[in-house]
RNA sequence: GGAGGAGUAGCGAAGAGGCUAAACGCGGCGGACUGUAAAUCCGCUCCUUCGGGUUCGGUGGUUCGAAUCCACUCUCCUCCA
């Protein structure tokens, strides 16, 4: 892709929300190569696929042979963005942010490689800023009735907001300007809900630099599922994209699971297919659902991309043992290999009731009454074997060299017990 | 500081002395159907050694019996100052 058409790539993949000045904007990509930013708070010690979005955007824009650039926000994060929340953030100690940064660093490092990207940290420009400073060069510069408008603040002028909240966008503005100076930073990217920062950093860029200096954002729409669900939730919780947190297998089994009425936007947010591959899946969608061959090259793509294509293979066969083969074909070392990543547990071997061993070894159920009616409904199975009575005995050095017991919960849920002495 | 109102299971919301382990909705967990879908249908959703045990902001009381009545207390909301 040519970087002039970075664009209208962006607008095809229902990629763009709001730009501050299209045309503009469109202009400069045609002149030169753009140096873009987004940032990122050191939030949790690991990128989840919220997180994806923009980054897909950014990876975009770099491979069409622009310059992107992540702010890591060690000094925006130590403060807190009130963007799409109703409440207060607790704040993190600052080994916490740390402890994040480090984390969140070696992943960004993973998916854009370290040509044509860099990683910056605010906090090494926020942090020297001396509070007399802040209000003499900054604070002039943001009206008090400007700032209370933005639509994050006025949602929680209600409920209340803190003033390190409230001065979030400040920081923020001072993070597009040094990038701008320092950088020849000329785009912010986004999520929807950034761009009250995103205008209030061009705007201070304007005042302090002129208003001919030539600096854009672009916002992202709000990702919503068919089903108006938030995007990017599973049933555990979010997606990661640490392999400790989600692994792999899960990862791609979100993916695999996507509804038809999404998974077209899908492929075009997170996958660097072609106009043509995309339309030709998603009229296979129409025609043949039951394949589901888009899902399952979404699912393909994106855990190729994070975590490379090994993990998609390992994927793969976990998924073609647990959903069409008898696990009792397994050897030892297939399960060794497939399961590697699943849930799992370690307990001594033994011989006990099966409603002991869900609840009090392994903790797959909760309580003894759940056990026994999840086994009264059928849904605890026993090494691939449905096991329905309640006061089954389970022998742990019975299968699989007495190395394993798998138990699956309901449809699709495995966890691998280990049986060590 | 004054006057009212509210706190019930993960959430929302009924209940106003025994028939209430607590309606109903959502969410969650299962099952059937299916495409590892969607929609739909069905079951479950405090714990239990199935005898029972512990629950309705907290503490103490009244009563044979309290989520329901009383006192005190904590928290939140609205209005007035």
């Amino acid at each position: 892709m040519e970087k002039n058409e970075i664009l209208a790539d962006l607008e095809w993949r229902g990629a763009v929300n709001q730009v501050t000045d299209l045309e503009g904007l469109q202009k400069l990509t045609e002149e030169k190569a753009v140096s873009l930013y987004c940032g990122a708070d050191p939030t949790a010690d690991s990128l989840h696929i919220g997180h994806l979005i923009p980054f897909m955007i950014l990876k975009r824009f770099q491979m069409a042979g622009h310059h992107p650039i992540i702010v890591i926000g060690g000094g925006t994060g130590s403060i807190g963005d009130p963007s799409g929340r109703k409440t207060e953030r607790q704040l993190q100690t600052m080994d916490q942010v740390q402890h994040n940064k480090e984390a969140l660093t070696k992943q960004m490092v993973h998916l854009f490689g370290t040509e044509n990207f860099e990683i910056v940290d605010n906090y090494d420009w926020l942090s020297k800023l001396s509070l007399l400073d802040f209000l003499r060069i900054y604070g002039k510069e943001f009206p008090i009735n400007v700032m209370l408008n933005k639509e994050v603040v006025a949602s929680r002028l209600a409920d209340g907001i803190s003033f390190t909240e409230f001065t979030y966008q400040i920081l923020q503005s001072i993070d597009f300007l040094t990038l701008y100076r320092e950088h020849d930073v000329q785009l912010q990217i986004g999520g929807a809900d950034q761009w009250g920062n995103i205008t209030a950093g061009t705007d201070l860029i304007h005042k302090k630099e002129g208003f001919e200096a030539k600096v854009y954002g672009l916002t992202i729409p709000l990702m919503l599922k068919a089903d108006g669900t938030k995007f990017g939730k599973s049933a555990g919780g979010a997606v990661w994209l640490d392999p400790e947190k989600t692994t792999p297998y899960e990862f791609y089994q979100f993916w695999l699971n996507q509804d038809d009425r999404d998974v077209v936007k899908y492929l075009k947010y997170f996958t660097f297919l072609t106009h043509d591959e995309i339309a030709a899946l998603a009229e296979k969608v129409a025609t043949e659902p039951e394949k589901r061959e888009a899902q399952r090259t979404l699912a393909r793509e994106v855990t190729n991309f994070v975590h490379g294509p090994q993990a998609v293979e390992e994927a793969e066969h976990i998924s073609a043992a647990l959903f069409t083969g008898d696990l009792t074909d397994l050897s030892t070392e297939e399960i060794e290999q497939g399961f590697k990543g699943m849930p799992s547990v370690t307990i001594a071997p033994t011989k006990i009731n099966l409603v002991e061993f869900l609840v009090d070894l392994t903790k797959i159920e909760a309580s003894r009454r759940q056990a026994r009616e999840d086994i009264q409904n059928g849904a605890i199975y026993v090494n691939g074997q449905r096991q329905t009575e309640t006061d089954f005995e389970i022998d742990t050095s019975a299968t699989f060299d007495g190395k394993f017991v798998i138990i699956r919960k309901g449809k699709k849920k495995y966890t691998l017990v280990r049986i060590v002495a």
